[in-house]
This record gives C-alpha cells, sequence and structure tokens, in this order.
RNA sequence: GGGCGAUUAGCUCAGUUGGCUAGAGCGCCUGCUUUACACGCAGGAAGUCACAGGUUCGAGUCCUGUAUCGCCCA
C-alpha cells in the first residue's frame, strides 16, 4: 500500500489533528479588512459565558454558525468569524462566589472587591481557554487571532462610549423603583431575567383590629381580615383598600386600623383595584367546585380567595406601589437587601413602636419570619384561616431564589423616549401600527430606542429565520419597559458615574473624571454597581470591530451579515444589539436572524445539569467523532423549536459515567462509509490522467452520476442559502450514499478493469469525489478536509476536460464551492437509470423471496414496450452485474417461460426462470393485485367525477389519466399471471 | 391569562405554494464475510398522519374547536 492511501480504517482523532494542523498551518479563517471587496460575510458569535464549559446546545449554535461560515469562505465571501467569550456578570460572580464558600467558607463579603474580582478574572482565565479549545475542538473556523472578551479593553472602550453618548443624549437616569430583586445575588433583574414558576403556596387570612369597633346591619364588627401570600410584609403595610363597589366601603373607607404587631394605625382607602369578593366562593372546595375553579380566570380565582380588603404594602408590591401613589401612601421598606426583616433601610416608625414582638422578627429571613408572624397571629386568635393556593412566582433565572419586589435606586435607560439629534436620519413620530393603546406601551417612536429596533423589522430588512420569532421580538419592543442598567455586583463592567458630595450631582465621561462637573469639587465618588451584562452584550458586533473607533474592519465587515443563537435570548440580546447597533454604529448589526431549536433529552426534558441528562460534547467528540457530532446536530436542525435526543448512560473504560446518544450514531456511520468510500476511489484512481479524459467514452452511468451532481450541487446551494440544515444533509446524504455508493461505485468496478474505458472512469471519479467533498466540507469539515489532501497526491487534477474544471486548492477549507454546470443535467439519463435500478430491485426482490442465494447466477427476461427493451438490453451488462445473472434478455414479445416468477413494474413484466413456488407466487401476485386494485378504484373515482376533470389543473388530470392507463396495464399483467399460474397447477 | 409551537411507523424526524398508492435514519425480521465499508450489503414487515367538525373536485398539508405536551410573555 502506498502512502498515497487512506488508512484502512477511519479513525476521527488522528483526522482531526491533522485537520487542525493545516488549518492552524496558514491564517485561512483569518479576515483581513479590505474596503475594496464586494462580497463580505460576517458572523459575530453569541460570547459564551465564561461562567461554564460548552454543553451540546453551544455545539449545535456553532456548528451551525461554521457551516454558514464555511459555505461563504467557500464561495470567496471575506469571511470573518468573530470569537470571543462574555464576563457574564451575575452567572460568573455566583459560580465563584459559591465554589469559594464551599471550598473555603469564605463570602464574598470578606474579602476586597479588587481581590474579589481578581478570584473572578482567574476563574475567567481558566475557561476562557477551555471554550476556546471546545470550539476548536468542534471544527469552528473563527478568526481567532481577533479573539474578544467582553471586558477587555477594545470592548470597554465600546461600553465607556456607548454609556457616555447616552448620558448625553440624556437617556440615562437614575430612580427609585420597586425592582426585581434578588435577594440571593443581591441584585436588581430586568423583568426577563425573572422566571415564573408555579408554586404551591397559601392564603393566609389575617385579622386587623379596627381602632373603633363598629356595627353593621347589627352585626357587631371589631375586625377586618386581609388575605395575603406573603404575611411577612405586613411590616409595612401603610393602608387597607377596598373597591368602592363593595357594599361595605361606605361604611369603612375613612376608618382606621391598628396594625397588628408593629401598632400603626393605617387608613381603610377606596381603590377601584381592589377585587370585590366572590359571593359563591367558600373555603369547603367540593370537588365540583374545584371543578369550577379550575376552568375560572385568575381575576374569578382571585375573587374566590379575596375578602374584599386588600392590605396595601407600597414598598414591597408592585401593584401596591401603585395604589400608594394614587393615595400618596407612605412607603415603608421593612426588608433590608438579603431578605431579611430590617429596621435599617426606611422603616423610620420603628423608633415609636419599640416592640418586643417587632424585635424578635428583626434580622430573620423573609420565609422564617411568615411563619413567625403566621404564628403569632395564631396565638392572638388572628388568623381566620390558611388556604393552599396555586400561583405563579418570579423567581431568579440566576440564582433561582424568588424574587422580591424592592424599592432601590437604580440607573436606567430610556427606550421609548425620542431621540432629537435622531430625527433626521430615522424620522419622529410613532411607528405606524404600533399599539398605543396597550396598557404599558403608548406607541414607539421611530427615534427611540425602540424604534431604532422595531422598524427593521416592519421593513423587512431584519428577518428572523423561522418567521414567525419576529413576532417574539415585535411584541416585546412594542411593551417594552426602561431598561433597568445597574446590578450590585463586583463582575463587570463599574459604571461611569461619580457623585459628587458637595452639590450632590453627578458626573460622567469617556475619561474619568476628577472634579464634579458642575461644582469642581474634588470630593466625588464613583457610583460601586457594575452595568447589565447585557449592556456589553449588546455592544458586540461592532465593540469586536473596533468601535467607536473609524476601523477599517468596521468599513468592510459591518454590518453584518447573520446572528445564528437561541430562542431564549431574542428578546435579552437580539433586540438590545439591534438597538445599539443602529444607535452606535448607525446600521443594523446583521440582516438575518437564525433561531435554532433548543436541545432536549428523549423525554422532552431540556438538558441541565440538575437532571443531569446533559451531554458534553467533548465525551461525543471522543466517542463518535466531532464530524459525527455536527453531521448528526446539522441533520436534526428543522424549524421546529426542540429538537429531542435520546440520552444513554454508558460507562467508560475508566469507570467514569457519561452520557452520550445513539443519535450520534448517524454522523458516525456516516463518516466511516465517507471514509471507505474515499479509499475505494483511491484505489482506483492510480495513474489518473486528466489528459485521457474522452468526453464521448462516459458511459451512461458516468453521465448519470454527473447529472445527479450538479442536481445536487445546485439544491444543496439553494437549501444553505435559507438556512435550511437538515434539508442540505439529506440531499447530499442521498446523493452520496444511495447514489454515489450504491450504484455508481458498483457500476464502475467493471469500467477500471477495462483499459479503454478506465481514463474515462477515472477522471469522472476523481471529479466526483472532489465535489462531494467540497459540498460536505461546511458540515464535515475534518474528515472531508484529511480526504482532500489525499486526493491532491492521488489526482492533483480533477477535471472533466473542457467541461468541467475545478480550481486547484492546498486546503479545502479555502476551496471554492461547487457551481452547477449546465452541460452536465441529463433528465433523460436520469430517468434511463431509474428504470433500469428498478429491474434490478425487482430481481433482487424476488430473489429473495425465493431464497436464492446472493451469489447464484440467474437467468432473467423481461418484456416491455420496444424502446425500454432497447434500454434494457444496450445496458444489459449494468443490470446482470449488480442483479447477479448470467443471462438477461429483453423484448417487446417475451413471453413468460414456465417455471418463472413474475414481477409487474411500472410497464414491465420481469420474469425470473426457474424459480416457482406456485403457493408463494399466488400469494405475492394477489397481495399486488389488491394493492393495485385500490389504487386504481381511487383514480378511477377521481377521474370519473365530473368536478375534478373540470375543476383540476390539467397537468393533474393528465397524469392520473396517464397514472390510470399504467395501473390497468400492471393488473392486467398480474391477472394474467395468476391466470396461467391456475392453468399450470 | 396572552402568544408561539408540537402531536405522522416501536424511536427520532422529513413531508416547501393542497394533487400521496404518506417518506428517511435508527430499531425489528430474512439472507449475505460479494477483496471500500458488518459503523457494511441486499431485501422485507410496519402508519385511521392526536381527535371532532368545516372549506374544497381533492386535506398529513388550509380553517374552527377539543385533548395532551412543550416553550415564551405577563
Amino acid at each position: 500500500m502506498s502512502s498515497k492511501e487512506l488508512s484502512k480504517v477511519y479513525e476521527s482523532k488522528i483526522i482531526e489533528e491533522q485537520a487542525k494542523k493545516i488549518w492552524l498551518s496558514k491564517p485561512y479563517f483569518h479576515a483581513e479588512p479590505d474596503s475594496d471587496c464586494e462580497k463580505s460575510f460576517m458572523i459575530a458569535i453569541p460570547p459564551p459565558n465564561v461562567t461554564a464549559p460548552l454543553h451540546l446546545g453551544h455545539a449545535l449554535n456553532n456548528t451551525l454558525q461554521d457551516i454558514l461560515i464555511r459555505f461563504r469562505r467557500m464561495q470567496k465571501f471575506n469571511t470573518l468569524w468573530m470569537p470571543g467569550t462574555d464576563h457574564a456578570g451575575i452567572a460568573t460572580q455566583t459560580v465563584v462566589e459559591k465554589r469559594i464558600l464551599a471550598e473555603e467558607g469564605k463570602k464574598r463579603t470578606e474579602f476586597e472587591r479588587e481581590d474579589f474580582v481578581a478570584r473572578v478574572q482567574s476563574w475567567k482565565d481558566e475557561y476562557e481557554v477551555k471554550i476556546l479549545e471546545q470550539l476548536k475542538a468542534m471544527g469552528c473556523s473563527c478568526d481567532w487571532a481577533r479573539t474578544r472578551f467582553t471586558m477587555d479593553d477594545v470592548c470597554a472602550k465600546a461600553v465607556r462610549s456607548t454609556f457616555f453618548k447616552l448620558f448625553e443624549d440624556g437617556l440615562i437616569y437614575r430612580g427609585k423603583r420597586l425592582v426585581n430583586w434578588d435577594p440571593a445575588t443581591q441584585t436588581v433583574l430586568a423583568d426577563d431575567e425573572v422566571e415564573h414558576e408555579t408554586v404551591n403556596g397559601h392564603f393566609y387570612y389575617m385579622k386587623y383590629p379596627l381602632v373603633e369597633p363598629m356595627e353593621i346591619d347589627g352585626e357587631k364588627i371589631e375586625t377586618i381580615t386581609v388575605a395575603t401570600t406573603r404575611p411577612e410584609t405586613m411590616l409595612g403595610d401603610t393602608a387597607i383598600a377596598m373597591n368602592p363597589k363593595d357594599p361595605r366601603a361606605k361604611l369603612l373607607v375613612g376608618k382606621k386600623v391598628r396594625l397588628p404587631i408593629v401598632s400603626r394605625i393605617i387608613p381603610i382607602i377606596a381603590d377601584e383595584h381592589v377585587v370585590l369578593p366572590d359571593a359563591n366562593s367558600d373555603a369547603d372546595s367540593t370537588g365540583a367546585s374545584t371543578e369550577l375553579s379550575r376552568m375560572s380566570s385568575p381575576q374569578d380565582e382571585k375573587a374566590k380567595f379575596s375578602t374584599g380588603f386588600l392590605k396595601v404594602t407600597p414598598a414591597h408590591d408592585l401593584d401596591d406601589y401603585a395604589i400608594g401613589q394614587r393615595h400618596d401612601l407612605p412607603v415603608i421598606n421593612i426588608m433590608a437587601p438579603d431578605g431579611s426583616i430590617s429596621d435599617k433601610y426606611d422603616w423610620t416608625d420603628w423608633e415609636q413602636i419599640k416592640n418586643p414582638d417587632v424585635e424578635n422578627l428583626i434580622g430573620m429571613d423573609r420565609f422564617e419570619a411568615r411563619q413567625a408572624i403566621v404564628e403569632w397571629f395564631r396565638l392572638e386568635k388572628l388568623l381566620e384561616d390558611v388556604r393552599e393556593y396555586v400561583h405563579e412566582v418570579g423567581h431568579s433565572y440566576r440564582s433561582h431564589v424568588p424574587i422580591e419586589p424592592y424599592l432601590s435606586d437604580q440607573w436606567y435607560v430610556a427606550v421609548k423616549k425620542p431621540i432629537e439629534n435622531l430625527k433626521e436620519k430615522f424620522g419622529s413620530g410613532f411607528i405606524e401600527g404600533t399599539n398605543p393603546s396597550t396598557s404599558l406601551g403608548a406607541g414607539v417612536p421611530k427615534n427611540s430606542l425602540a424604534g431604532l429596533a422595531l422598524k427593521p423589522l416592519l421593513e423587512n430588512q431584519l428577518r428572523f429565520i423561522p418567521e414567525r420569532y419576529g413576532k417574539t421580538y415585535q411584541t416585546w419592543l412594542e411593551n417594552l419597559r426602561d431598561w433597568p442598567i445597574s446590578r450590585q455586583l463586583w463582575w463587570g463592567h463599574q459604571i461611569p458615574i461619580w457623585y459628587c458630595q458637595k452639590c450632590e450631582k453627578v458626573s460622567s465621561g469617556l475619561e474619568d473624571p476628577t472634579n464634579c462637573q458642575h461644582c469642581g469639587s474634588k470630593e466625588i465618588v464613583r457610583d460601586e454597581d457594575v452595568l447589565d451584562t447585557w449592556f456589553s452584550s449588546a455592544l458586540w458586533p461592532f465593540s469586536t470591530l473596533g468601535w467607536p473607533d473609524d476601523t477599517a474592519e468596521m468599513k468592510t465587515f459591518y454590518p453584518g451579515d447573520v446572528l445564528c443563537t437561541a430562542r431564549e435570548i431574542i428578546t435579552l440580546w437580539v433586540s438590545r444589539m439591534v438597538m445599539l447597533g443602529q444607535y452606535c454604529a448607525g446600521d443594523i448589526p446583521f440582516s438575518d436572524v437564525y433561531i435554532h431549536a433548543m436541545i432536549q433529552d428523549g423525554q422532552g426534558r431540556k438538558m441541565s445539569k440538575s437532571l443531569g441528562n446533559g451531554i458534553d460534547p467533548l465525551v461525543a467528540i471522543d466517542s463518535h467523532g466531532a464530524d459525527a457530532m455536527r453531521f448528526t446536530l446539522a441533520s436534526m436542525t428543522t424549524d421546529t423549536q426542540d429538537i429531542r435526543m435520546p440520552v444513554e448512560t454508558i460507562k467508560l473504560p475508566d469507570g467514569r459515567e457519561v452520557n452520550t446518544s445513539p443519535k450520534l450514531d448517524l454522523g458516525r456511520n456516516f463518516c466511516n462509509k465517507l471514509w471507505n468510500a474515499s479509499r475505494f476511489a483511491m484505489m482506483n484512481l492510480d495513474g489518473v490522467a486528466p489528459e485521457k479524459f474522452d468526453k464521448d467514452k462516459m458511459t451512461i452511468t458516468d453521465k448519470w452520476i454527473l447529472a445527479r451532481l450538479t442536481e445536487t450541487v445546485a439544491e444543496v446551494t439553494k437549501s444553505l442559502d435559507e438556512f435550511r440544515f437538515s434539508e442540505s444533509l439529506n440531499l447530499l446524504y442521498k446523493f452520496f450514499w444511495n447514489d454515489l455508493c450504491d450504484w455508481y461505485l458498483e457500476w464502475s468496478k467493471p469500467n477500471m478493469q477495462n483499459p479503454d474505458q478506465k481514463p474515462t472512469t477515472q477522471n469522472v471519479l476523481a471529479f466526483t469525489l472532489d465535489q462531494t467533498l467540497r459540498l460536505l466540507h461546511p458540515f464535515v469539515p475534518f474528515i472531508t478536509e484529511g480526504i482532500f489532501q489525499a486526493l491532491n497526491e492521488v489526482a492533483p487534477v480533477r477535471t472533466l476536460g473542457e467541461i468541467a474544471k475545478t480550481e486547484k486548492s492546498e486546503a479545502l477549507a479555502i476551496a471554492e464551492w461547487p457551481k452547477q454546470i449546465d452541460s452536465l443535467q441529463n433528465k433523460k439519463v436520469q430517468e434511463q437509470i431509474e428504470t433500469i435500478q428498478n429491474v434490478i430491485r425487482a430481481v433482487r426482490d424476488i430473489r429473495n423471496q425465493y431464497k436464492k442465494q446472493p451469489r447464484e447466477k440467474l437467468t432473467v427476461s423481461v418484456n416491455a414496450a420496444k424502446n425500454i427493451a432497447a434500454l434494457l438490453n444496450e445496458n444489459c451488462e449494468l443490470v446482470c452485474q449488480l442483479a447477479c445473472l448470467e443471462k438477461f434478455t429483453a423484448g417487446e414479445n417475451i413471453e413468460k417461460p414456465k417455471n418463472a416468477a413474475a414481477v409487474i413494474i411500472e410497464q414491465m413484466q420481469i420474469y425470473l426462470h426457474d424459480a416457482v413456488d406456485v403457493k408463494a407466487e399466488k400469494a405475492r401476485l394477489e397481495k399486488q393485485k389488491t394493492e393495485i386494485q385500490k389504487a386504481k378504484q381511487a383514480i378511477t373515482a377521481k377521474l370519473q367525477n365530473e368536478n375534478f376533470v373540470t375543476k383540476a389543473k390539467p397537468e393533474v388530470v393528465a397524469a392520473s389519466k396517464e397514472k390510470l392507463a399504467q395501473l390497468t396495464e400492471q393488473l392486467q399483467a398480474i391477472e394474467k399471471n395468476l391466470l396461467e399460474l391456475k392453468i399450470q397447477h
């Protein structure tokens, strides 16, 4: 065996190492800016979080990007895939905090800020390397020299510029608001960082005594009862609200209540927001009423639990805050940022209360306090009832603890404020069709940040694939509220705001100020908080290109082309990139947003650490190869929302238990086949001479495979243009496996033994293999590169004389993408080959049924129309070879020999000589007869239907008629054969 | 509660503007070490296209409703 030949066994690890070496030997993946270049193509990688290594979802995400990138690179676009990682503020800080606590028993607050950040930094350094290595292991062809990190100097500069630009434009403001507070990580979360989970909770019914007992309808009333799911917040109650429609309201509104435990005197007020109690509701829920409540709306649901009295806690509930605003109620915050009860944060009347019951509660965690307060009410006989209640509770997407609505100072970006200086470029007034009547939004101004993001979608410059996700994006932008951007973290971009100790005004700037910009005082202090991670992510497509500087990279590659991501961050990330891309860089950062599916396990569950059902990409690469993993993932990528990947746990030789999936076999089998087919081809390409190609010596099979090839080139290119990954692979699979391997390679074997035929067939084979490798390369880059290198040695020139040339390339990664060649198209030959294949399949079928050995040479004759018979006779050798026959004849008037089995297919009757088992033969023919009769009946009914004949498209009717004729003919043939069987026996 | 999606062979999924005797891979069954490949070759069995209505000459495909599951938003 010469060194040119491929090794006997396909070993993914060796191939992967070789390919990586080639790819890194020269800057193949490096893109240089070139302002003259008309065709540029850029994708910015969704920067993976440095929190953890990549999971299978990343593998999918990056495989798809790499397919697109390699595809365009081969099409000779100036192609840039920008790599990098994200600092992922809250996520990374949380992980590191947990680790330090577990390993060293130390809390974050026991560190100096700088020291803690250094610890996170070293975590980042470790994981960044891991992640980049993983990407390389998957075959990602990123421009590694350009690798960025959202907190590096280049990105930091963009963050600072953007913040200051927003600040100057008056879009950044500070406000006291009720925010979604995560007491575990002690930071504010944006609305979309809150996950709603169904929780089995309780409604507690607590009695509050009236300051002055009263009589209603002769009944003495000493207390009123409020219902709440969060009793601990009662410490901050500042009113009791009733619906003015409540018949009792007339008497009670204006009266006062003594808040238990704290003894605060609070008023009873009227507010329409309060849900009226449902008269039909009853604490004892029978089976029937449970049914009822399940079917009723939440409003009804709440009504069933409502007493008509709503405790109002403005500092701890969003709705209550609104009521408080309407009625000018005091806002009393009774909690510390960690969720414990505290008098240190605006609970000012505590001094006057001085109550040991309160003192006991101070310092308790909110859930502890809940129990203690319920217990207090129970002991005081003020607890009327406790009822079970299933409801949705917001949880932190990061720490997973329930969110606490919390009053705090935060920085915001005004997203719906019109920006004066953008009026000219983006227009002014509301975007048409945005709905000003929704409760949150009041229309989207064209020159507001939300408008900047929305308009490109409505004007079709920004496309989502699949299209439906555009709606998610649109709805979100229309209902958008201001974006809280401060986070109470240490890990991130510190907010560039300085507070003056003297005049109390704030300063900001591109450089750190040393004096107050208002009074000049040197006593300024920087805000301790950092910016929301998504703030820097939003700049990613252009911060990585060097914005705000006017770089050559920006000129060549911005705006980019595709964003490939998962649907859960359409709002968090995609919208903000478009928003700030427009605002900062003056254009949308990409035109196509490809949203890929979420990978689930075999039971439709999300893959997660806690369930232990995840598949590690490195394990998949180790067991099946990177190409196999990519192949499997891409072949599963249709435009559905979810894809299932059954998970199997296996034990490795070293004893470790790891997850894998039988679906990965699909890719591995394909690679193995590709390897072996290529190996076979190259064994036959020795001495291939391009000049010896003679187009007149091309056989029907040569013409056929080239016709199929060029058809496949067109189809795959179109398919990839339209992001149909699975379809592209299916097309390639069919061409490579079902046409090239199953038929062409087999048929080429005798030609390779024929000195007259061999040179032409060799060239056809070399050319076909070359083009196939190119088409497959974006999907399975390693193995195709490896084979391509070998092919370059065995057959350095792959051409078909004047018909087709291929550009030479030292590496497949930069080779030219195949083009469709019109002169190779040949529908006629494709039909002819199909007929030949059908005969062969029919013979194989009866051979199997008659239990003839595969190698037993048989005799077959075919009765068919003249032209078909001629075709078959001309290609007798093709049939004999693959049907394993010693004698084959076809003719118009061939009679069925005695003792022959018959198959009716298309308009042919195929006779297999010396093979008759009357019983089996009868059964077989009867079965086929039934099938054909059924089909015939259906089509006859159709054609007898006048409406069909008159209303259906003429070509459909014609096709049906032809089909009917064919079925009739087949049926006759079958009946004739059945009759003969009867006569004979 | 609102929105989006899924439901097709035992499993995982295709099925593009309605024209279908409904396909693929895996698994299953039968046969084969045919010198590229047993991670393979040849063949086979297997489906009331979730359910109920409707539109249409014609529905897996379009419309309405129901059920189950999932995701997003509140």
